[in-house]
DNA sequence: TCCCCTCTAGACCAATCGGTCTATGCCTGT
DNA sequence: ACAGGCATAGACCGATTGGTCTAGAGGGGA
């Protein structure tokens, strides 16, 4: 999957990725990033001159391209909306059991608890208007009107949201596999 | 509302709860919550032993009587489950805007990006627990059935913490507000 | 009046925070 | 072979972190 030697840059990244999404932007401190990417110091601030922030919205557009490829994976091969919406939740809970029930959303773990900032705020919409925008993609493409499927893609949103706070809290990952059924994509 | 001079102690949290609700445990040290209080560090560490933390307990119990009161406002009036969900979204929007579009869930925001604290987790998972428990209640009292009134109650919860999530990027109370409707509690 | 206990007050501390700096690899183009 | 720049390496820094400690203010009971 991943090659052989990412480079310092992608370890950090990744690594970055990772622990603000278990911990949260302030939780996590640069030295524990350093260590767990097996990075000095000068790299961080070599790659990424304004150091912490920086390497924060570099771990959130990589965590959303993630969750892109998901969405896209699961409603590719749906035969229509209510099943891929079932497939993604599943999907993800998967993901949350394989993180030892500890992983989040990645971008409101990342960005949100992160520095009052506005960028952060910024782009924390933007990349969830683009995560709504293509799971409404998909929506249309099975036949729902514009509106309609823009509602279901931010229900789902709002769903996925509060079922992993649940998911973390109780160590299991049943609030993401019962959310289909719950907004009615399940008999 | 607040009795004029409140105790040293609630007076410390009440701002922890506010503080926290809005930069999250990690986000907020305790020198800033002491000068919002107005109290010096002996006063903390003297009604709460175990200093920040406890804080953060104490906070959350507060802020979680808080909503359990405001669940109640909203169900005793109602004339139907689906009429009391939908005010309480109103009620929680308006509680949104009023804070300036910044205050999320106080649950979420206070224990859950604190430390991997397994007391955090656990508390936190009480207290949403209780919530859903009481949303449940007036669901039975409205004649919904047990499993279907505690469903109900949980994918109300689970949408409002989306919807406070979106609210907050977005800086509207939008997302609360068309919740009801996206959960087919309104026409 | 005196004591005692609760609470306030803030100086003080080690540890950690994010960030800067200089020195040195190391690899490529010539 | 040699230069030049990208990247690594980590010592170092001031600021801030959560927490401890001693001192004293205040008030109620004997």
């Amino acid at each position: 999957m991943t090659h052989p030697a990412p480079s310092t840059r992608d370890r950090l990244v990744l690594n970055a990725a990772l622990l603000f999404r278990q911990k949260g932007y302030h939780g996590v401190g640069v030295a524990e990033i350093l260590a767990q990417a097996g990075a000095p110091k000068g790299s961080l601030y070599h790659h990424f001159p304004n150091g912490k922030s920086d390497l924060a919205l570099a771990a959130a557009d990589w965590a959303s391209a993630e969750m892109m490829r998901i969405i896209g994976d699961a409603f590719d091969t749906a035969p229509d909306f209510a099943t891929g919406a079932t497939t993604l939740c599943y999907k993800l809970a998967k993901l949350f059991d394989l993180s030892g029930h500890s992983d989040g959303c990645p971008i409101s773990a990342t960005l949100f608890e992160g520095p009052q900032n506005d960028a952060f705020r910024a782009k924390s919409a933007a990349l969830f208007d683009s995560w709504i925008a293509e799971v409404a993609r998909h929506g249309q493409r099975f036949g729902l009107g514009a509106a309609t499927a823009k509602d279901a893609a931010e229900m789902l949103l709002m769903g996925l949201e509060g079922a992993w706070i649940l998911a973390r809290v109780r160590k299991t990952s049943d609030p993401l596999r019962r959310l289909p059924k719950l907004l009615g994509h399940q008999s």
